[in-house]
DNA sequence: GTCTATAGTGCGATAGAC
DNA sequence: GTCTATCGCACTATAGAC
C-alpha cells in the first residue's frame, strides 16, 4: 500500500491533459488558433498559471495582467484561448470537473463486491484530489464567481459523487453487510473527510502525514462506522 | 434536546455586540468617532452587509460601492470606521475569531467529566457556527486576501480549537475511556465535520436535515469511534 | 458625523503591427 | 499566432461642503 499513490499518478499521467484536449475539441469551431498542439500546449501554461495564482491571492484578485507577466504569455495571446476573463474560470470548472465523475464511476465499474466498491470510490476520490490538489481547491474556492447558471456544474458534480456513495452503502445495507441509521448523512461524512484532505493541505504537511496515513485511516474509520459489528472488545 | 440550539442562540444573543465593543475598546484613540452608541450601529451594519455581499460574491468582488449602495452609509462615511478595504477584512477576521476560542474554552472550564467535555466543544462549536454562519464562511474563504502578516490569526486559530479537542481526547486515552489509535488525526476529523456544517449549508437545508440531527449524527458517530467497545451486536 | 464630487490608479479588453 | 500600445471604465481613497 505504501506506494500506492505513486502507481495512481504513473496510471493517470495522461489525464489532465485529455481535459485539454476535450476543450479543444468542444471549441474547434470557435477557436482562433488551429494547431491543436499550440492550443495544448498553451492551455496548459494558462491554466497552471491561473490555478497557482488563484491558490496564493484567489482568481478575482489576480490579474490578467499577473496571468501574462506569469505565464509568459502576452495579453493579446491570452485572448486568442478565452473570451473574457469570467470565460476561463467557466473552462476551468466546466472541463476540469467532467474527470471527477468519469473516474469515480471507471473505478466501481466491473467490481461485484461492495465493500471494495466502497473502498475503491475513497481511494481513487482521494489520490484524484492529491494529483489534481490545485484544481480542487480551485473548484472549492471559486464557484462564487461562476454566473448563477454555471454554478450548476459543481453544484450537480457534488451531488453525483454522493450518490454513488449513497447507493453502495444501501446496497450494504441491505445485503446485511452494513449496519447504517443514516445513508445520506453517512455519505456526506465521507465526503467531508475526502474534502478535508485537500482543504487542509497545509495542516497535514505540517503535521507531516501522509496521504497513504490518511487514506488508511479514514478506511479505518468508515469500516468503524458502517461495518457490522462482529468481535468484542473489553 | 429539540430546542437546545434555540437556547443556545438567546442564552448568547449579546455575543456579536461584544466583538464590535472589543473594536471599539481597542480602537478608541484613533477612531475619528468618540459616541460609543453611533460606532456600534453602524459598525453592525456594515459589517453585516460585508458578510453578506462577501457570502454572495466574495469580498474581492464586492466594491465599496456596492457596500455603501447596500448599508445605505456613503463612501465618506464607511472611510471613518476603516482604514482601507484591506483594514475592514483585518477587522472581521482580528475581532470576529477572539470569540471562538473564548467561548470553547468556557464550555468545558469547570467540566470534570472527559466524555461531557468533548461533547460541550463539539456542541458549542457546531451551535456557534450555526449562529455566526455568515463569519465562519467569511473566515474561511477570505483567508486568502488578508497580509501574510495577519494569516497567522486564522491559522493559530484553528491549531488552538484543534489542541483543545487533542488534550480531551488523550486525557480519555490515558483514562481507559477512549480507545484510538491516532489523537491527531481523530481530531482533524472531529473539526472536519464540525467545518462540513456551515461549508455545506445549502446542502443540507435541501436534504431538510436539521441541526439537532446534525449535532446527533456527528456525536454518534465520534462515539462510535473513540469510545471503548463494550457490547456485542450481530 | 456624514455627505457629494473628484483625483488618481489599475483594470479588462481590443486594434493593428509584425 | 503573438506582440505592443492604448481606450474607456470602475475602482479605492480623499478633500471640502454642510
Amino acid at each position: 500500500m505504501a506506494n500506492d499513490y505513486a502507481k495512481f499518478k504513473k496510471q493517470n499521467r495522461l489525464l489532465i491533459e485529455t481535459i485539454y484536449r476535450d476543450f479543444f475539441n468542444n471549441n474547434q469551431g470557435s477557436l482562433k488558433i488551429k494547431k491543436e498542439a499550440v492550443v495544448l500546449k498553451n492551455l496548459e501554461v494558462i491554466i497552471n498559471t491561473t490555478l497557482k495564482l488563484s491558490s496564493e491571492m484567489g482568481f478575482q484578485s489576480m490579474s490578467l495582467r499577473d496571468l501574462s507577466r506569469e505565464s509568459g504569455l502576452s495579453m493579446g495571446a491570452l485572448y486568442t484561448y478565452f473570451n473574457s476573463k469570467d470565460d476561463l474560470l467557466r473552462i476551468i470548472h466546466h472541463f476540469g470537473m467532467q474527470t471527477v465523475p468519469d473516474l469515480l464511476t471507471k473505478a466501481i465499474d466491473g467490481v461485484s463486491d461492495t465493500h471494495k466498491k466502497l473502498s475503491n470510490v475513497v481511494q481513487t476520490h482521494l489520490y484524484l484530489s492529491e494529483m489534481m490538489q490545485l484544481w480542487f481547491q480551485f473548484f472549492f474556492m471559486e464557484t462564487k464567481n461562476l454566473t448563477q447558471e454555471d454554478r450548476k456544474i459543481p453544484f450537480e458534480s457534488e451531488l453525483f459523487t454522493e450518490q454513488i456513495i449513497i447507493d453502495i452503502l444501501e446496497e450494504g445495507r441491505q445485503s446485511g453487510l452494513y449496519s447504517i441509521q443514516d445513508t445520506t448523512l453517512t455519505a456526506a461524512l465521507i465526503k467531508a473527510l475526502l474534502q478535508n484532505w485537500y482543504l487542509k493541505r497545509w495542516k497535514f504537511a505540517k503535521q507531516k502525514i501522509s496521504i497513504e496515513q490518511y487514506l488508511t485511516f479514514i478506511i479505518d474509520s468508515i469500516e468503524t462506522l458502517v461495518l457490522v459489528k462482529k468481535e468484542v472488545k473489553a
